[in-house]
DNA sequence: ACGAATATTATCAAAAATGACAACTTATTA
DNA sequence: TAATAAGTTGTCATTTTTGATAATATTCGT
C-alpha cells in the first residue's frame, strides 16, 4: 500500500556518487555537498537513505567491498581458456578498462584513510590480497613446476604495478608509461620460464 | 638591531609538520589546527610565517620539490662504486630506510591533489621522472648494451614497485610484502643479462 | 478519492575550519 | 636602558561542513 521504496537504487547512485568523489577530491576532500551534486540530489537525501557521516562511511566501505569483489570475478570470467596469464595482463594494464575501473583506485584512496579508520587497514590488506591470490592463481596454472613462493612473487609485482599505473592515470601520463608497466609485467611472467 | 629572524627555522618546521599531517591525514584531511598541534605552535603561527592556506599550500610544493632533489641526491652519492644497480635496489626496498623517507608517498598523496591543484599534474610527474631517470642511468652504465627504450621499461617497473611498496608501509603489512617487492625488483634486472 | 507509508525539500542549529588583526612579549643594539 | 623589529598569543568574524527535524509532496492499495 505504501509508495514503492528507492532505498536500494538511491543508496547505490549515493554511494557510486561517493566513490566517484573520493578519487578526486580525496577521502577528506569528498564533502556531503560534493557528493549531493555528484548525485543530483540534495544534501538532505544522502542523509535519509544512508545516516550520517560515520554511517556513511561504513555502507562505502562495504559498497566498494562488492564492486572489488564484482572486478575480481569479472577478471576471472573475462579470460579466454588458453593463455590465461597474457590475457590477465592485457585487461590489468589496458587504458580503456583502467577507465571505468575505479577499484584499485579506490583501494589505495582508502589506504591513506586507515590511520584514521583502523577498521581499514585489514580491508585494504585483503582487497590487495584478492588481486593477488587470482593473479597468482593463473601462474600456477599455467606454470605447474612452479614454488608457491616464486609465483607469489611474480603475482605481487604484477598486481603492484597494475596499482601504481591505476593511480598515476588519474594525471594524465605519456603512453609510454602504460607501455613500460605492461612490458614490465610481461618480463616478470618470462622470468618463471627461463628458470 | 632587531630580533633574530626565526623565519627559516620555524618556517621549516611546520612544512615538515604539514607534510606529516598530509601522510597521515590526506591532503584535505591536513588542517591547520592538526599541522600546528604537529609542530608544537599556535595557529596563528602558520599565517605569521605562511600566510594563508592558498600559500601555505604553494609553499609546501616547492618544500616536497625540495625533500625530493635532496632523495635524489642522496640515492646517487650513496651508491658504492660496483654493483650500483644492486645497491640501489637495497635502498628502495629497504624496509628501515623507508621509514625516515617520506618523499614518495609525499608524491603519491599529491598526484591525488592534482585535480583540484592542476599545477601537481606536471610537478608529480617530473617528480617521478627523476626517479626512473636516476634507476634508468644505473642500468645503462652497468649494462652498456641495453636499448633506451628496455632501460626505460625496466626502470619505470622498479621505481612502481618501490612507490607501491613504500605507499603500503602505512599500513601495517606482512614483511612477505618486503620480499616480493624487492624479489621482482631483481627479476626485472636480471632479465637484462638473459637477453 | 482517501489513508498510509515513503520520497523529497526547506530550514535551522551546531560544530569545525579558516581569515584577519590587535595586543603583548622578547631579544638585539645603539 | 630605551628604541626597534621581530616573535608570539588572544580573540573575533566569516565561511564551510555536518547534524537534525519538521513540513510538504508523491505514489500505492483499498
Amino acid at each position: 500500500m505504501p509508495r514503492p521504496s528507492m532505498k536500494k537504487i538511491r543508496s547505490e547512485e549515493i554511494l557510486a556518487a561517493y566513490a566517484k568523489c573520493i578519487i578526486r577530491f580525496g577521502f577528506e576532500g569528498a564533502t556531503q555537498e560534493k557528493i549531493a551534486s555528484e548525485a543530483n540530489v540534495k544534501r538532505p537525501i544522502l542523509r535519509h537513505y544512508l545516516g550520517n557521516r560515520r554511517q556513511m562511511i561504513e555502507a562505502l566501505i562495504d559498497y566498494v567491498d562488492i564492486q572489488i569483489e564484482k572486478d575480481l570475478e569479472f577478471l576471472k570470467e573475462t579470460l579466454p581458456d588458453e593463455r590465461r596469464v597474457g590475457a590477465l595482463i592485457d585487461i590489468l594494464f589496458d587504458q580503456e578498462h583502467a577507465a571505468d575501473d575505479d577499484a584499485g583506485m579506490m583501494m589505495q584512496a582508502l589506504v591513506s584513510a586507515a590511520y584514521s579508520y583502523p577498521e581499514l587497514n585489514l580491508k585494504t590488506l585483503n582487497w590487495t590480497n584478492g588481486y593477488i591470490e587470482i593473479v597468482k592463481d593463473e601462474i600456477v596454472q599455467e606454470y605447474p613446476n612452479i614454488s608457491d613462493e616464486r609465483a607469489f612473487q611474480i603475482a605481487f609485482g604484477i598486481v603492484a604495478l597494475h596499482f601504481n599505473i591505476d593511480y598515476f592515470s588519474q594525471i594524465s601520463i605519456p603512453d609510454t608509461w602504460w607501455a613500460a608497466s605492461n612490458n614490465a609485467a610481461c618480463t616478470l611472467v618470462r622470468s618463471i620460464e627461463s628458470n
